[in-house]
DNA sequence: GCAGTTAATGAATCGCATG
DNA sequence: CCATGCGATTCATTAACTG
């Protein structure tokens, strides 16, 4: 554990003892050696079983856990029947449904344990909550990093219908990064974004420069001939949400668009990198990895969500292999992968 | 206190005696009974002193404490000394430095539980941090009010030069809310913020209207006649900071825009109301108040923000009262205003 | 092809009906 | 009486269609 504040959360039986993680094994089901892949199993049994393999060489970790919304979420698929409305079939996708904060909590605190051996020097991880639950993640998490290790509370702004409520309407998820070492360079690719309007008004796209007088004062900024790239990137992002409609939807719920997977994994990894998503989900953070030449292991409990990031990875053509987590079989020699027959 | 979640923070110390509020009473400086009020004198003692008066007839709390900087602060002022440069002179205007979060987190925790009595049951209190405590203050703040009472995270996001930093540019504060009583009707005005480009492109101004078939199913949206008034406020808010040179500046450290208090303000009460700024500074909730109507009371420990508060307040031909706190005087009778002969 | 129009529906939220 | 569900609300976005 990082250096800590003293100022812990603390709840009943939080001290007592951890249920032990069920050991599994995995085992290959398709596909070769690929720089994607895809792992069918609950994270934290899996991550214990990759933790050989994988520790101190993962520069990022993107997890969407569930947000504690007290719902089940179902898969939307579409068939079209010929005649006219087409026929919405649901498919329940993943539950997240908790007896109390505490087990939530103690649920993704196991997770974050143990990704924190994983990440390398310069890695970082990234949560993605929403404002009911991200300021208990983010004490916890500081707990677990160290609070020197918090880097960016990242606001994703979007829009969406209004709701009737007597309240600011919530337009915000939260993102919040820790690094795995403070003292070390991070991993750190700096993107821009546009200028505000008001800047291009006065200062058209050319770099602003300080000027100083003789005796180290600010007198006024000059405009340079250079263009400039625009604002480094800022922590508050507005990227809309998949339309209804959109191409990128899959039907599975929550989905995140990649346009905001594309800002984490460019700006936190290179190519080459090991990227981790362990609530994988329809398989956004595999996609944008790929894309942007990552190498990248995805995991999810769901076989819904499994089944719709195989299709998406295929679609995309994508090269990935796909492995599934079974119990270990304490008879024959542990650790080994066994071949799948199909 | 409301229902609590059973996860609280907890550090060492934090269940021992708390020391006892140094009482004192209100002594008339300046003014007749103003809607108005400036009160000097430590927020804590004050809150105390006044709970008498306004026990359960506070609609709207805005706190603006230290944000854990471990900095000390200062006023700037320019004098014009006729020849060229300005000269710029710098007063101690408040510390912000502590020793460790926990004392922080007491310090504020003490405020809001004493807040929290004088809260009407359609009030609510907004506490301004940035994104290093405000996970923190947010679950103390849980704990004091319930996380039932918890109502938005708004998210104040501003432009500024950019730092040369491997991380994402920090450019946001947050603003916490939490409702006195969440199962009364809250005070809340709907304000309205310009609809998205891409909806004025596709609907213009008309406002949409959902269109069913017989089955219960929408079909699809028409555009109505009547004028949508924008979309419902939501809690991401871009407001600019206050210009270095800008008109409102009144030099004083950390001071906030009026538009950002003309939104909470605007949204969180209605005329005539009482709104308590326990950590005045430049006193920008004041003015605001008076410009929309409000009755409000101010409170501050630096008479350098008690100086600029007065001035802005005069400047503005706002009328207003002066108080300031002194120790009670156990030989007299207490809670008795005493006449300060000037 | 390109621009303008129409269709479809979503990590929402409240209130009222229904068991 | 408490839990659950669905109707009503109406902005944002992209696909599909039309001229």
């Amino acid at each position: 554990m990082g250096k800590s504040w003293s100022v812990l959360l603390s709840w009943p039986g939080r001290t007592g003892p951890e249920a032990a993680v069920p050991e599994v094994e995995l085992e290959r089901v398709a596909g070769d050696d690929s720089a994607i892949r895809i792992v069918h199993g609950d994270n934290e049994g899996v991550l214990q079983a990759m933790a050989p393999e994988l520790e101190g060489k993962v520069s990022l970790v993107y997890l969407d856990p569930p947000f504690f919304t007290m719902r089940e979420f179902e898969r939307v698929t579409r068939r079209k029947s010929g005649t006219s409305p087409p026929v919405r079939i649901l498919t329940p996708a993943f539950d997240d449904r908790w007896c109390g904060l505490e087990s939530y909590l103690s649920s993704l605190r196991s997770r974050l344990v143990l990704l924190r051996k994983l990440l390398s020097p310069h890695g970082s991880v990234v949560v993605h909550v929403d404002p009911r639950t991200s300021h208990y993640v983010k004490v916890l998490g500081d707990e677990i990093f160290g609070p020197d290790a918090f880097a960016s509370e990242i606001v994703w702004r979007y829009r969406r219908w209004p709701a009737r409520t007597p309240n600011f309407q919530r337009v915000h998820d939260v993102l919040l990064r820790w690094v795995a070492d403070p003292c070390a360079a991070p991993r750190f690719t700096q993107l821009y974004e546009e200028l505000a309007p008001s800047t291009l008004k006065t200062w058209g796209r050319g770099k602003q420069k300080a000027v100083f007088d003789g005796t180290g004062r600010r007198r006024r900024s000059s405009t340079e001939q250079a263009p400039s790239p625009g604002v480094p990137l800022g922590d508050v992002w507005e990227i809309s949400i998949i339309a209804p409609v959109g191409r990128e939807r899959t039907g599975y719920p929550t989905q995140k668009p990649e346009g905001l997977l594309e800002r984490v994994i460019g700006a936190l990894s290179e190519p080459g990198d090991i990227v981790l998503d362990p609530y994988m989900g329809s398989g956004t953070t595999l996609s944008v990895a790929a894309k942007l030449g990552r190498r990248a292991v995805g995991m999810d409990q769901s076989h819904v969500a499994v089944g719709v990031t195989r299709e998406r990875l295929a679609a995309a053509g994508v090269q990935f292999s796909e492995f599934r987590a079974v119990p270990v079989q304490r008879q024959q020699a542990p650790g080994q992968l066994r071949r799948h027959a199909p």
